[in-house]
DNA sequence: GAGTGGTCTAGACCACGAG
DNA sequence: TCGTGGTCTAGACCACTCA
């Protein structure tokens, strides 16, 4: 037996998706759709969080529910995928870099495998999409590896420059969860909406850590693709 | 100013990590603590789910609120990896599959690049831990590509045999979003615990795929790595 | 200031699990 | 059957946006 909630997001979907109501339109106000649909505020907003959380609703404090438009959704390129991915959309992202020397925190010390309160630099990433916060990160570069500069316009992230270490392996690792009250507020979404979290950790032939990062994406408006090739001569031999 | 449901799981996430509550444990119920700490059941509850949703606390409808045990995250092998990583959990998993011979939803016959209405192979995988379930796969096969029988156990994923058509290209996209009503009732998870979505294509050296495969895990409970490795030889040109 | 969404309350009633 | 969590109600009050 469906409950209420979903009941209603089915509906909302439908009238979304045939065109009754249209992107970028505003929404009844929640007062309206929860008389409309014969329910309490607290149940209609359960219902619009989860087409919030499909990425189909945007609510904007304050002013109201919007249908978003649905072809929008950005896409962190990992793994092996060249950056070509990210042409169409760079246009469109604007990043802010803040960088600091700080000493490694505990936590970070066994990740990155250098020796507790030596420094590292620490550049914090927050990318836009015209006025909306569409990624966080926390990236994390022993000091002697930071360039002074690094030209990061149009990508959600950085690679370590391929000049000096040659970088080996890259693991991802990838998670969902809800945010924190900082990041639901940084990023701009309401605590019911999850976000994709990514801990990048690059690594080089001696096993040395070149970077790492930890990454948080709204899960409404982002996914992350990993495209793997393989050499065709090179068969993977079973083991 | 922190809200009332993040400083509570603040509070509880410290009495946890603490070993106040210890692993396995039953917390108080949500009557006791939301009397304890002087709010509503409803705040107390959007407390839990924040828990919930860091894995930290599992809900278990009629009984309670459980600390959950720490290490035991589940994860999922993308990208180049080796089913190595796999080995130290598979003892714990059994995997269910079911196969159907469908016809090619409409849906997805762009996706697989097949001609609408042909056949192919439907496999539903649920994957258990103990008494819960951990991972919902839908997996699709061109039929002539598809075995009478797979060796699946000990695995949350398959591969596609390697013996017949080279693997040269795997796509994986991610995306963290709410459950579907049908998935939280499958994965037995609460509405408010996000799942990653995992969609992977896997095609040959011709642009054919091989095996589409859609994937629902719960993320209170399950990570995914990416692997990615670079041949030192092989130096990546940048272009 | 008017109207919107965000948080929270103090309950009611239902569904589930264990004894 | 009893105690648990799950859903829902009908509000109150606050925070934000826009005119």
């Amino acid at each position: 037996m469906p409950s209420r909630r979903h009941a209603i997001a089915d509906d909302l979907r439908h009238q979304i998706s045939s065109g009754h109501f249209k992107a970028g339109e505003r929404l009844p106000s929640e007062a309206q759709l929860a008389t409309q649909y014969a329910v309490s505020t607290s149940t209609l907003r359960n219902a619009l969080a989860l087409l919030q959380g499909e990425g189909l609703v945007e609510k904007i404090h304050g002013n109201g529910n919007f249908v978003r438009h649905p072809l929008r959704r950005i896409t962190y390129a990992g793994g092996a995928a060249a950056p070509a991915s990210w042409a169409t959309f760079s246009a469109h992202l604007r990043m802010i870099a803040q960088t600091a020397s700080i000493e490694v925190p505990s936590h970070l010390s066994t990740l990155l495998n250098v020796p507790p309160r030596s420094n590292l630099t620490e550049v914090l990433f927050t990318t836009d999409e015209g006025r909306k916060p569409r990624g966080l990160a926390y990236i994390y570069i022993p000091r002697d590896l930071a360039p002074a500069t690094r030209s990061v316009v149009g990508q959600i992230t950085v690679r370590p420059p391929d000049a000096r270490p040659v970088l080996v392996e890259v693991q991802e690792r990838v998670s969902a969860r809800l945010p924190t009250q900082a990041e639901a507020g940084t990023l701009r979404i309401s605590p019911t909406v999850p976000v994709l979290s990514l801990t990048r950790v690059s690594t080089d032939a001696t096993g040395h850590v070149i970077e790492a990062a930890s990454l948080v994406l709204p899960g409404d408006a982002v996914d992350a693709l990993f495209t793997t090739r393989f050499a065709t001569e090179e068969r993977n031999s079973k083991e």
